[in-house]
Parts: C-alpha cells; structure tokens; sequence
DNA sequence: AATGAATGAGCCTTCATTCAT
DNA sequence: GATGAATGAAGGCTCATTCAT
C-alpha cells in the first residue's frame, strides 16, 4: 500500500522529468515554461516547484538523470574486453558516444541537452563534469596513450582525444546546419551511427598510425 | 546637413549592432535584454526597435554583420596561391577558420554567436547558410576531393570535411567544458591558434593519406 | 482507548494552537504560512485544515485561547478585595494589564496578537470585544467613576479610561518604535511591568484627582 | 514642452503614491495588491516597476511621502510662539499630532499607515524614525521637561512623554475596537480632534503639575 | 530623428486547501 | 484519525514593444 503511494509519486517525478527532458531539448532552459512541462506531463503547474523546488533543479535533475541513464545504457567501452587492443577500444568508445548522441525514443533529449549545456553553460554542467566527463575523457586519453606509445601527459594525446570527440560530438552540435546543407541524408538511426563510428574510427586510426613526430612541441 | 544627420544614425546604428553582439555572444539570444544592448550602446531602449524594428531582425543583423566582417578579416585562403597544393589550401583553410573562431577584441562575438546558432538555430541562420556556410563547405570539399582523388560527390569526401570543420569548431562548442577539464590552459589567442591549426593540419592529412579504402560503401 | 485516541487529538490540537500563537505573533496573520506552523507543531501539513478548518478558524481559536489564558491568569483586579479603594483597584487594574502584555513563555504571544488585531481586525475580534473587551472596559468604567464620583456613563469618564488604557498598550504597539528609539532599554519584565504600572498609576492618579472641571461639555 | 512631459510623469508617479497610500492603509502591505493599486491609479500594472522599483521600494516612497505632507500640513507646534509657555506648546503638539491622524481626505490614509508600521514595522521605519519620529520625540521631552522642571534626559520625563504620546496614538491603533465598543460616537473629526486634544492637555496637564515625587528612581 | 514613458502579455512561484489512501 | 501528494488560483515581476512628443 504505501509501496502504491510512492510509486505513484515516483511515476508523477518520472513523467515530470521525461516531460521537462523533452521540452528543455526543444527551446532550452530558457525558453522552456514550466506550465508545458507539467501539461504534457499531465499533472499540475505547481507539480515542478513540488517535487523539484524550482525550475533550475529541476533543470539540474534533468541533465544529471539524462547523463546517467544514457552512459548506463551505452557505457563507453560496451562490451569490450579490458584486455582488447587499444584500436578496439577506441572503436567502442566512439561508437557508444555516437549511440548515446543518436539515441531516438525516451532518451531522445539526452544528445540535445548537452549539446546546449556545452554551448551555453548553467552551474548544473560542473557536476555532469566531474561525474561523467572528466572519467570519459581521461579514459579516452588512456586508449590514445596506448595507440601512439606515449605518456597521458603528452599534449599531442590530448589535442588528438579532442581531435575524436570533436568528430563525435560534431553530428549532434551541428545538426540544424547539416539537415540544412544537405536536406537529402536520413536523420542518423543505429545503422547510420555504425556507419559513422567507422569512418571517425578508420579516419581517427589512420591519422594516429602516421603521424609524424611534432615539430612544435616546445 | 542630412549626411551629417546620416552619419549620425549610421553610427548609431553601428554602436547597437556592436553592443547587441557582445551581448548575443555572452548570454544567447533569449537571454539578451534590449534594455542592456541599448544600455551598453549609449542610446535609448527604444532605439532598436526605431532602427530595425524588433529584436529578432537586430539578431539577424547582427549575425550576417557578424560572417561578412570575419571572413572579410580572414578569407578561407588567407593568402595562399590558387595554384598551391591542396594541402597547402587545407593548412590555409583551417588556420583561418581558426583565426575567425579565436578572433579578440570588436569581432570577439563572431565565434560565440555562430556557435549558439548551431546548436539552437534561429530563422536567421538560413541566410547564413546559404551566403556563407555552403560556399565554405563547397569549398572545402574540393580540397579534400583532391588531396583524396575522388570525386567531390563522393560520400568519403564528405566525412573527411566533417571530420575536419568538426576539429575546427569544436575548441568554440565545448570551451565551456574545455576550461573547466583543463583550467590551466591558456586562452587561445593567434599563436595558439597557429599551433592548433598545426595539430588539426597534421592530424587530418595524415588521416586523408593514409585512409584505407572504405569497405562500408553501400 | 477512545480515550487515548481523544488525548492524542487534543494533544495535537494544542500543539497547532501553541505554535500557531507564535507564529501570528511573529509575523501576523497574512504572512502566517499554515505550512510553517505545521512544522513548528510537528505535524502535518494537512493537520490544520483537519482540525480546524481553515486557516482563519485556527486564528479565531488561538486569538480566543490566548484571551483565555491570560486573563485567566491575571485577573483584572488580581487579589485586590471588592472593597478596596478605588486608587487600589486602578493600581491592579494596570498593572495585570501589563502583566498579561509583558508575559514571556508559553503566553508571550498574547500581548503582540491583541496588539495586531487592534490595528487590523479580523472577524475574531467581535466575538474577543464581547466576551473579554467589553466587560474590562465596563469595570474599569467603574473603577474612574468611583474616583472622580461621577456616573458611568459621564463623557470624561470615558475619556480618562481611555487615557488609562492608552498608556497600558502603548508600550506593547509601539513597540517596534521604542526599541528603535531606546535601544538601551531592556526588554519589560516583570518588574519593568511594576515600575511601569507605578508609573502610570501615579500619572493617571495625580491627573484624576486635579482634574479641573470640564469646560467643554456640550 | 519638455516640462509637459516631467508634469505628466509626475502626476502619474502621484497617482499611483496616492492610490498605493489608500490601498495600504485599507489592507496593509501584505494584502495590497499591486494590480489593485494601478487599477485605482488609472495606471497599467507595470507602472509600479517602472517608477518604484518594486512594491515594496513603493510602500517606503508612500510611507515616507506621507510623513513628510503630514508633518508639513500640521507641523508639531502649529502657530505657537517659540517664546510661548511650555503648557501652550504641549497643548499645540497634541492637537497637531491628533490632527494628523485623523485627517481626512487625501492624507487620511496617513494615520493608518503609521499604525499599521507600529504594530508591524518593515525596513521601512527605520527611516521614518530618524527623519521624523525623533526629531518629534525630542521636542516633546523637552517640553515636558520645561514643564516637570526637570532634565530632559530623567526617567520620568521619558514616562511622562510616553504617557502622552501614548493618549495620541490610542485614537487609531485602537480605532477597530473603539467603534466597536462605542457604535454611536461619530467619527473623529477636526472638532472631535479639538475636544480630544482639550482632554489630553488637561488630563496631562494637571498629572504634570500634581505629579508625586517618584520613589521607585534608581 | 529619437526619446522616455507607458503598456500588456506572460512566467515563475507561493500557498491554502483538497483528496486518496 | 491522519497523512503526503497534488491542486488551482492568484500575485509580483520581467521585458519587448508602442506611443506621444
């Protein structure tokens, strides 16, 4: 019985935060009102300041439950083994990303939001970093250490983890320019994201095989 | 006497769409207040709506003021011969792209702003598209077509100059989390630049020689 | 075990009332948050509105309770004979009066809510006039009559018992003044009440025993 | 022509310091409603925020603007020489002060307001205080002081004037139980004001000139 | 030409109250 | 009997826009 009572609850938050995932994704915090949250929610305007205290947490919830749902279903290195070469670890790390940015349905709004996060940050980014990013981002630099025989240090590790998440994150950042330039390309499904975490990965490992010693480093 | 009042009023005109894209490029479209762009330019909060009618126009103004002036400043060839090897065009075309991007002082905005209107587009963001963005992107792909010998309809050339624009915006999209994953990095200025354009150069052409032939093609 | 169920719910009951006095003390009725009393009583939000109604019945209640108590406490004539001179009964008469408003603990709400209401009256004030106000105003009526031996009903006999009664709340409404203006002066105490009640009992005395004869009668 | 404007803003900034200071004297500050108050200037809803600020920079400018026509139609000693005997004077501060308060027309909200910041000061009074209430409260101790041929700064000249202070402000602190206690007595006009103010003056008067040597002074 | 005053639509939030359990 | 979730009405404030001068 009081199980009934708080799954109701939890089910009124769940639709809350699926609903205000959605809108946050379609115009942005700023833009979003809270009274269309709640209606496509179904449940009353003072729901959000209810359950959530205000539109800001419940922005800040919503980034935090989109990033950890999305890195639960697709987590970085799938299902490769620890003890995998490096080359196939990289393909699992961009494939997943490019899984967690294309994803359709209910997580639909994960790629959308943290693309608007990234460009316009608010105080809930810190947090995602520390949790998510930053781990990512040194696990990203493990595998290019691995590749090109060199310290996590090494700046040329660095700009080159940039120089493949950028290809990643690239789809979803520039989508309104791209569906523009070529109005013809199929939005991206899961086949189209495999197509694509090949070319990033064939392009990514042909340029860390043959990369000529810096000249510049200082 | 009118070219005096003339003078005027183009210069007031000149003072809003300064101050209206140091704003746009600080807190985004939504966020920016006609009474702080009107405010910071000097004039009265009703002098946006005299000169261009709304708020939305202004942005738009300020958006194609924004292209025409910096890549007037920083054309994608800079100076490199038509008859320079395509890598020697590519070094050229991301070093400018770079240098747009970075750009300090009165046309600071023009990256930010570019930047918000990729990932939350306004309807100005058309114009753009087709005055500036496609001839660029056109442009880029005859240098990838050439450096790779393949028609520049080919789907490969394509993904190559993603995988390259992508290297280019990316230090503009994701500042905000490249300076709180990495706070001890300087902000680019154009020495910066240059040796960022050195990496994405060297990355890239190593990718685009050694690419192996796509077994994904359809 | 009705019985106890019926403690727990007068229990409960006196907890609101308790807080609720504190509460409209404090802050008076319009920015009374019935939440805030509810946490204060430890009970639920819900808890007022169920045993009392509404919001408003609660002050009635807590207005009628605090009159109760406090009178109850400190009689107008405290342990003065029905005998006693005039001179003696006045001297009790203010000085309960001051008791009651000067009283700290459980009660210290009385005096500030009194005051509140006299200024911005609620519904519960009739129901507080007929019941304690009247019949105080009536006796101490009297107690000037038997003084200046004149009728109850004499117009200066009105006039001075409300020169007595001025003197009595003035120190509890304006309040927020004094201390403003005395900062030094310590909070009333009890004794603070006697050295007041002196105070104003000699005044009030010494002007109705010179009281020249009214001119101005009608 | 540029003063036609000023008159215009001004004569709205009146009407709506005139129409708050009716609706706060009728429901307070907390009940007030800015739509209310705009509505009954004639005025659109944000002409509040425009001119003031916010509602509550509003009720300091209606508190302040009402003090100052008070004290400036009915300064504490009228037309009483400085030169005059201190009874006169005493009997000028009373009636002026009842003047004050019971006030009709455009100023009647005055009297209200001051009561109501008494009872339930905001940040407000803090101002009033040092502008006006000291200033008043010095005048009459000296009066009294004159009078008791005594000190301004002993004790009992402190009471005395609270003593009278207090018979002046009873009349509308107390007003609501007043009228509710006496039905039949009109209500206070100049003349009343008048009666009134030969009351206190005698009341006080002869407690002053008979009052017994204090035998509670420290 | 340009301004300062004024507008009105709309949003977030508050809070007493109600309802299902 | 008592609760926690949920509601709905309403209020203060923001801000792009308009208007008279």
């Amino acid at each position: 019985m009081v199980e009934a009572i708080d799954a109701a609850q939890v089910a009124t938050r769940s639709q809350i935060l699926e609903a205000a995932g959605e809108v946050f994704a379609e115009v942005g915090f700023r833009d979003a009102k809270v009274r269309d949250i709640c209606q496509r929610a179904g449940v009353n305007s003072a729901a959000v300041n209810y359950h959530f205290g205000d539109k800001e947490t419940l922005y800040a919830e919503v980034l935090r439950y989109s990033q950890a749902r999305a890195i639960e279903k697709y987590p970085p290195l799938l299902d490769v083994a620890p003890t995998a070469p490096p080359e196939e670890k990289l393909r699992a790390f961009i494939f997943s990303f490019l899984l967690r940015v294309f994803e359709k349905g209910p997580l639909a709004w994960h790629g959308k939001i943290t693309s608007r996060e990234m460009v316009d940050p608010t105080a809930a980014l810190d947090a995602i970093i520390v949790d998510k990013i930053r781990p990512m981002a040194e696990q990203l630099r493990g595998i290019v250490a691995e590749i090109l025989h060199r310290p996590v240090t090494d700046e040329t590790v660095r700009l080159c983890s940039f120089s493949i998440v950028s290809q990643c994150v690239f789809y979803h950042h520039c989508r309104p320019v791209l569906t523009r330039l070529y109005p013809d390309q199929p939005p991206l499904d899961t086949v189209g994201a495999a197509r694509l975490a090949d070319h990033i990965t064939r392009f990514t490992l042909a340029a860390l095989h043959h990369l000529p010693v810096s000249t510049t480093t200082p």
